[in-house]
DNA sequence: CTGAAAGCGCTTACAG
DNA sequence: CTGAAAGCGCTTACAG
């Protein structure tokens, strides 16, 4: 279909050897500038391009990465704004040191073969994963193979790991809420089975000693899972005055169900989210929240990776900080 | 660092010669049934991937697929809610055949060399192009070219396209609108730059001469400017009781205007959006809009390009329906 | 500075 | 059914 023309016709035009033809489109040191100039020329004259697999072949690279995209069954994995967010990030890094990325679907079944299998027969160079289970079976299997990866919002030991500490902005958030007087406060946490939830949850426990009540339900990072925790909330204690969540999504939920009820956000009730990614600057009112840095992360997960990849770097970490974002759900204390 | 196994080693301990292997392991018919089973069993013992560089060479293939996306100076691709969508159709359909997917930003400039390049090289099968402006200077030099390539919404003569018929929604629209009675209503344009910005502007000017007053206002597709438009909108007459916008975006924005000057939706004003991905059901009230169905653009437009890598095939053209969604943002007219 | 040759890891007619 | 050989399109020591 498209005309191929290969470096053997390009040699023969210009009247030299394949060597010289590579050396020439190389940019090799070692050759002379007129012939250089000839057979580059003559290349695009031509309408030659290199045969990218052919060369890849010999450096036995493939200068792409693979992103590895859990798929879960009941929506598809780009349908939340996390995952375009922190693809945002790993395109760009990425793209500066002229690596591409391919999207990797991450099967709920097996996958611990596929995924070996994408960088053992030089699918691509290395992993990223994001978000994935505290202690997905794959990890160790992955790590024993010495398969180059990094994991985003996780941690493993022995693997390479950016996370975002949920601490500072938290502590902001929580400082905020006291100097608007709430001491009856509710938190909506993320699921356990992730780095993510546990690493809120904690933070949350730690700081809120101080309150008069600070009461917790576990759920899912979902909308519908903020829902529900939040009529749990209040049938525990119809006091509290602020909740605070694990994700923004859990925060639509918190106000979909003060909506119904006619609670009004921030007047009888402050609401705090966390991630700051799409919705909540959206949300009416705007949401305050805690800004997670997924983008950043993005980049980090691919700086990484490619040390590893390049420079055969061991185990490193990166953190980056969480940070609050004030807007319109909270407020004073009511009561 | 990873321990090479290659197919020569399989051969020598499982006393076949390459040529054996390579067909014990691709299945070929002509082999027998005990020296595959033999060679299957070693290669696994010895964890031999094979080399997918290797085969593709020799295939002239990548089954790879380029999604060429458009980098915005004033924003990440990914962040608003289209591009995602898209992504999620392409990627499922394409792993359906086997193909994977590698995004490629789309630089302002140039570009056109590039993008020749990554096909002509063999890095890309064939490209999908995203959000495209109308008369893309590109688009004729990659069709001589014959560069396999598909359009997402956008229409250019002698290149598959797939596309959202705006029709059908927008008539249900402005059917609703008119039940309601509605008979001065206002519309806020999309950038006439691009294929769904003309047609669903001319669809609105093709369906409303029977109201008594349908105003347009030409803006882009953005929040901000579904905020401003609504000001000239009621600049020029404040007697307009429904909205519609060429966004959900801009529905964004005339919503914001309204919480600003206390109009109320959908009391004083109707609003009905257009595109109904992430943020129409999040808002409040919920968004009535029309659904661009963008996920299975995304995978129709894998199909059109595997048919034109694979068969040959010219030139289609696949057309898929809009559909109005009802939700809050709607009332009858209260004047 | 330049060319002939071997090699990257696979596949596939061509013989047998 | 199986093997030896040529080939895919490039790169890179090795000579000169």
């Amino acid at each position: 279909m498209n005309k191929k023309i290969t470096r053997a016709q390009v040699a023969e035009a210009a009247g030299v050897s394949e060597s010289t033809v590579s050396r020439a489109l190389n940019n090799s040191p070692k050759i002379s500038a007129s012939v250089r100039k000839k057979v580059q020329e003559m290349a695009s004259r031509m309408g030659y391009f290199p045969n990218r697999q052919a060369v890849l072949l010999t450096s036995d690279k493939t200068f792409r990465l693979g992103l590895v995209v859990r798929a879960f069954h009941n929506f598809s994995p780009f349908t939340r704004a996390y995952f375009p967010r922190l693809l945002d990030g790993v395109i760009q890094e990425a793209e500066k040191h002229g690596y591409s990325v391919t999207i990797i679907m991450d099967k709920i079944n097996d996958t611990y073969k596929d995924l070996n299998l994408m960088v053992r027969s030089r699918e691509v160079d290395g992993l990223i994963f994001s978000v994935t289970a505290f202690e997905d079976p794959r990890f160790p299997k992955l790590l024993e193979n010495n398969i180059p990866l990094v994991l985003v919002n996780n941690s493993f030991e022995g693997i390479n790991c950016v996370n975002c500490n949920p601490y500072p902005g938290m502590l902001d958030a929580i400082k905020h809420l006291k100097s608007l007087g709430h001491r009856k406060i509710g938190y909506i946490a993320g699921d356990q089975h992730y780095w993510d939830g546990q690493t809120r949850l904690s933070a949350f426990n730690e700081m809120t000693n101080d309150f008069d009540s600070a009461m917790v339900v576990t759920g899912n990072f979902s909308k519908t899972s903020g829902y529900s925790a939040t009529e749990k909330l209040f049938r525990e204690d119809e006091d509290i005055t602020a909740i605070m969540t694990a994700s923004d999504r859990q925060a639509m939920g918190v106000l979909s169900y003060c909506n119904e009820r006619g609670i009004d956000v921030p007047g009888e009730l402050s609401l705090i989210g966390f991630d700051n990614l799409g919705p909540a600057r959206d949300m009416t009112p705007g949401l305050t929240t805690i800004q997670n840095p997924v983008t950043l992360l993005g980049s980090d997960a691919v700086s990484l990776l490619l040390e590893r990849i390049e420079k055969k770097e061991k185990w490193k970490w990166i953190e980056r900080q969480s940070q609050f974002i004030m807007r319109h759900s909270t407020a004073k204390a009511y009561k």
